[in-house]
RNA sequence: GGCGGGGUAGCUCAGCCUGGUAGAGCAAGCGGCUCAUAAUCGCUGUGUCGCCGGUUCAAGUCCGGCCCUCGCUACCA
């Protein structure tokens, strides 16, 4: 069995009882985007997305709903998260649920072989507990109240110190094997300023961690194989779910051994920061503890800031992907994120940056190049994709323009860089506009003697706006396969989502005679919105 | 308190590692062009580069101190 292993992204699970916004809409669409680069650079790729469903906060307002939990979280991903995924067009090449037969399959088989080998053992979990919520508080949560009292946030009375029997995974035995770890491999954590966090945090020493709930506390969760009364803390099962849905602790022989065999390890996890320390401490530790080779990278993108500060519901600032799609449009969404922010910075959204930036390099800028050279081409030469006649120098000179681009935005990509690639994507489509401004082919083809030199104009606006569409089509696949069809491209050149990006840099491939149809904007200006 | 980001043009940011008295995009103004989605192309920036001090012939750029802001500092996503 040496099948090529495949390029493996994985977003975080997201938790069901959220309300989907465009922070985790963000993570899914970069997940994508690298996906479908890699894809077209010709390599296998799978991609991985899905939800969080066990714990008390779902098992609570599934009650509150009247619902049992199931029957709860069905609703959720089937109305909320799922739907989400069409709206931003994400092409998840599978939806983990965890609370699926397949994940809680092998949950209970991980943990099964690491009390197996010792490294999970039964102890007590001590921590302030509040009787009116009937769970334990995090201490940070904790109000002051007189003294050295602590209150709950919620009720306003004094918590209790309460033991509870729990199993405890040996994280401690880690601590110098992770160090170890991030210092051979500094490119495990991204960026820099995550890494840092990670490794300072290490230092201070890792401490045992509870990895399981009794039943009485939380009911809503995977049992332990060998303990009824306790079930898998939910971080210690959202966390497989990597692992899990490739297939992990399938029998030797079968399709999904087989998947997992050829998919794990992870090549990139991104995560937002918030969760950071949980793929970047507990996560490898686990799979270091069961034997299992480490994700490649974890990735930690920033927050999207509203009005400066991060986005939350309580403040109002939620915005849901629908809004922004509604209107602009899912391909403008996935630009508009990936372009504008500093992937693994925070960055700031606001509708006049988003409406800005639409109109400047989707409308005015890609949008009206095309229109330009499809409307071209119909007028002067009834839409057929003229011959090319001797290149001149400004020709040669766009021609290595579009080499050093697709160089560029590859190697971006490599590092994750998505407003690099896209930069990259965007100085070529400048480029070919100044081109066009300079070579005037309207005055061209008002002299008949000019005839050759137009051709060769505008066969090289087509021949440019053919890898114009592949630099863009992981990222505005909708638009760009429109764009593909408009050049006549799919006839002779295929689907353009099997277009290699280096395929892009390989000047005249659009064969001449195509038919090229002008068709409307493919990204129409828009009004101001709110 | 400790650690780590950030503080640069009206806005969003790059530059700082490898010092040479400041850049991009957007917005605004003027001009060119007319194939195109009133689009495109060119020209136009007098900014205390958070503050103070130091090193240097020369400092957003290195060093020290300070201020503001965000985050991390163990079992909440």
């Amino acid at each position: 069995m040496s099948e090529s292993k495949s390029f493996y992204v994985t977003t975080p699970i997201y938790y069901v009882n959220d309300a989907p916004h465009i922070g985790h809409a963000y993570t899914t669409v970069a997940g994508d985007v690298l996906t479908r680069w890699h894809r077209q650079r010709g390599e296998k790729t799978w991609f991985l997305t899905g939800t969080d469903e066990h714990g008390t906060k779902v098992e609570r307002t599934a009650r509150d709903n009247g619902v049992e939990p199931q029957e709860w979280v069905d609703r959720l991903v089937e109305t909320a998260w799922k739907p989400v995924l069409e709206t931003i067009d994400a092409s998840n090449d599978d939806f983990i649920r965890t609370t699926t037969g397949r994940h809680a399959t092998g949950v209970g088989a991980f943990w099964e072989q690491l009390r197996e080998s010792g490294q999970v053992y039964e102890s007590e979990f001590e921590g302030p507990y509040c009787v009116g919520c009937e769970e334990f508080k995090l201490p940070g949560d904790l109000i002051d109240g007189e003294g050295d009292e602590k209150l709950c946030p919620i009720h306003g009375t004094p918590v209790e110190m309460l033991k509870e029997r729990n199993w405890f995974f040996r994280l401690e035995d880690y601590t110098d094997r992770l160090l170890e770890h991030y210092r051979q491999h500094p490119e495990a954590i991204q960026p820099q300023s995550a890494r840092n966090e990670v490794i300072s945090f290490i230092k201070q020493g890792l401490r045992d961690i509870s990895m399981s709930r009794a039943v009485h506390n939380v009911a809503w969760g995977i049992p332990l194989p060998w303990d009824d009364e306790q079930v898998v803390y939910v971080w210690f099962d959202a966390l497989l779910n990597y692992i899990t849905a490739i297939g992990y602790g399938a029998r030797e022989g079968t399709p999904e051994r087989d998947r997992f065999d050829t998919t794990w390890p992870a090549d990139v996890q991104l995560v937002g920061k918030d969760i950071l320390r949980f793929h970047a401490v507990y996560w490898p530790a686990m799979l270091m503890a069961a034997g299992l080779p480490l994700p490649k990278t974890v990735f930690a993108h920033g927050w999207l800031l509203v009005g400066g500060e991060k986005m939350s519901k309580s403040k109002l600032t939620g915005i849901a992907p629908e809004q922004i799609v509604d209107h602009f449009g899912s391909d403008a969404f996935r630009y508009y994120f990936l372009r504008s922010i500093q992937f693994g910075a925070d960055g700031s959204f606001s509708w006049e940056d988003l409406n800005a930036r639409y109109n400047a390099e989707l409308a005015n800028g890609l949008g009206n190049l095309a229109s330009r050279a499809t409307a071209m081409v119909n007028k002067y030469c009834d839409g057929v994709l003229p011959e090319p006649d001797a290149y001149a120098n400004a020709d040669l000179a766009l021609q290595d323009e579009l080499v050093a681009a697709v160089e560029l935005a590859d190697a971006a990509m490599d590092r994750i860089d998505f407003a690099g690639a896209l930069a990259a994507a965007k100085g070529f489509v400048d480029a070919v506009n100044l081109y066009v401004t300079e070579q005037e082919p309207w005055k061209l083809a008002k002299d008949e003697a000019n005839a050759p030199r137009l051709r060769t104009v505008l066969y090289t606006m087509c021949e440019a706006l053919r890898a114009i569409a592949i630099l863009h089509n992981p990222v505005m696949p909708k638009s760009m396969a429109l764009l593909w069809g408009r050049l006549g491209a799919p006839a002779h050149l295929g689907p353009i989502a099997d277009a290699t990006v280096a395929s892009a840099g390989h000047w005249g491939l659009l064969p001449p005679g195509t038919m090229v149809t002008k068709g409307d904007s493919l990204f129409p200006r828009l009004e101001e919105v709110e």
